[in-house]
This record gives C-alpha cells, structure tokens and sequence, in this order.
DNA sequence: CATCGGAATGTTATACTATTACGCCCTTGC
DNA sequence: GCAAGGGCGTAATAGTATAACATTCCGATG
C-alpha cells in the first residue's frame, strides 16, 4: 500500500505548509506551556511533509534517516503528545497519522475514505459539523476534537460494480 | 480492554435478536445465492451474541471453546465474507466487528464512540445520513454500504476535564 | 554545591491484529 | 473419472502498538 501522493493534481507550496503548521504548533504549545521538543516538532514535519496520512512506523523510518535509529515508543509518544494538543489526528480506518489544520476547540476533523482504494479526502463542512454536534449532544458526547471517518466508495473505485 | 457489557442497564430479549440476525442472514443470503456456511453462521451468531463490537481474536476464542481450535484467517476469512454480504460492520476505532441490522443497500451505520474509554453508541439518523450522503457524493464518492465512526467524548468521561 | 524529582527519551521485549501462502477436501459439471 | 472452484485448515510472518524499565537532562530546593 504505497502513498499515492502525487495523485491529486493540486500543487501547493508545500514547505510553506509545513512551516506555517509547525509555527502554529510552536505558538500553541508557548502559549498551554507544554514544550514541542526537537523530537515532537521532527515528528510534526514529516506528518506534515506529505500531505496524506502517514503511518507510525513510516515516521519511525523517516527518522531513522537522519538520527540514530529510535524505537517505537519513541513515536508513538510523540504522536499522543501531538494528538493530546490537537495538532495531529490519528485516521484509525488506515492505522495513519494526519496533521490538523484546527487545534484549536470546537473543530471536527472529517474524512472521507474509499472503503476499497484507501484515497482519503478531507471534508470542511460546517453544516455537517453542526449536524454531528447536535446528534452527539443528545447521545450524551462532546465533540470538542472529534473525529469523523466516513467509508464510502470513492467514483474510481464504483466504476465496475 | 475488556467488554463491559454490563454497562448499559437496558436488557432486552438477546437470544431472540440473534436469532432474528441470522434467520434474516439466511434469506438474504439464499435470494443472493452465496452460502451462509455454519462457520460463518456461527461467526455471525457470536457477533450478535454481544451487542458490542468484538474482536476478531475473541471470536477466534468463542469458537474455539466448541470446536477444533481454528487459526486467525479462518476468522478473518468468515467476516469478511459477512461484511461483504453488509452483514457485519468493522469499527476501525476499536479494530472490532458489530452486527448490522440493515444488510439492506443505502443504509449507513453511524457509531459514535468515546475517544476515551471507547464505549459505543449506534446512531440511526436518517437526516445525518442524508447530510453525509450529499457531502459524499458533492466530492465523489458514493455511499452505499457506508460506514460513519464519530470519536468524541462521553459525558462519563468529559466530567472532570 | 548536592541532590531530588519530574519530564522526556532510549531500549528491550512482547502483545495484539491481520495477511500470505500453501494444501486438503468436497461438490459440481463435463 | 476428473478438472475447476469454493471453503476451510495450518504454518509462518507481517504490521501495529504498548509495557516495563533504564537513562539523561534540567530546574528547584535545601
């Protein structure tokens, strides 16, 4: 299962996404006093670097590159500290790690994955959000740094069925 | 991570559900012609047996107190069998199966479950679905079959946060 | 200065989840 | 009979995640 990153046609300035993400980070975590270390902030770029999901073990490969080899915990520590600040989202439909745009309160991640191909889309639709938000609350849940993972065919993939 | 199926106070008539499951499995799987094999009848009866999502090793486990002991893709093999028939739902969140009530097409399942102690709640929300629907299929995706996880927050848990 | 304590990371081993690859048996249709 | 395919058994292994303990660093405090 190879990252298709160069799928999607739109090209951005992809260093300037990385940056502005960790810069943001860097303010966030000034601000609550928790520290982003050498570490976290590494481990923030290459979720950020590409811009799908990547998973914790790839990371630990990216790491490996430039640094001592480090071990799993390593990883996985850095990415609860990152997901605990709202700075990253795990995609659990595809074990992966994702950068968050919103840190802040009261924003729902929303992705759409093909059930079959895996090509993932993330979703900004307040209206859906509101929707998710009132049908929780009556069941009882919060939804401050939600997450919401929709499976569904994607086009490509519906083509023969 | 054991099941509390004890949690929710509401009993409800559990052998009678299953039943209902499978006699429904069965038709369903006869107008299809593909065959509900006692293997896999057996994986679907222990999936409705508890009403929360279960894991594939723990099926592995239930069938092996009555059986030879068969490996892990014996299992593997029988869910996803059940899933491709929509009989069975995977919640990736809890890398666990649930039994779904609407093998039926068009129906999506929505779970909404704790981020914290992963307790989980079946939503059955036609406008929701309709929203997420037309969201889909605005960015190319269709929807049959889907699927809907909502991580958030339960009251129990937000309390002291 | 000494040292205590906590946070962060390193290290080893292991648990848990899922799949690959191969072989057997049985049924169906020729 | 026997070829073909579906369903299952079995062994090995891949992929994902965590537990438990050691170490290092650094600031606070006496």
């Amino acid at each position: 299962m190879s990252k298709a990153s160069g799928r999607s046609g739109r090209r951005h300035d992809h260093d300037g996404c990385v940056r502005r993400a960790v810069s943001a980070a860097e303010e966030l975590c000034t601000r609550r006093q928790v520290s982003l270390t050498p570490l976290r902030k590494r481990v923030l770029e290459i979720v950020w670097r590409g811009h799908e999901p990547i998973g914790a073990y790839e990371i630990l490969a990216e790491i490996g590159k430039a640094r001592e080899k480090v071990g799993p915990p390593t990883v996985y520590r850095a990415l609860e500290f990152l997901q605990n600040a709202g700075l990253v989202h795990r995609v659990d439909a595809l074990n992966a790690f994702v950068g968050c745009d919103h840190p802040d309160e009261g924003h729902a991640a929303q992705f759409l994955i093909c059930s079959k191909c895996r090509r993932v889309t993330e979703i900004e639709d307040a209206g859906l959000t509101r929707a998710l938000r009132e049908r929780a609350s009556a069941l009882g849940f919060r939804f401050e740094r939600g997450a919401v993972e929709i499976k569904a065919l994607c086009d490509d993939c519906a083509v023969g069925v």
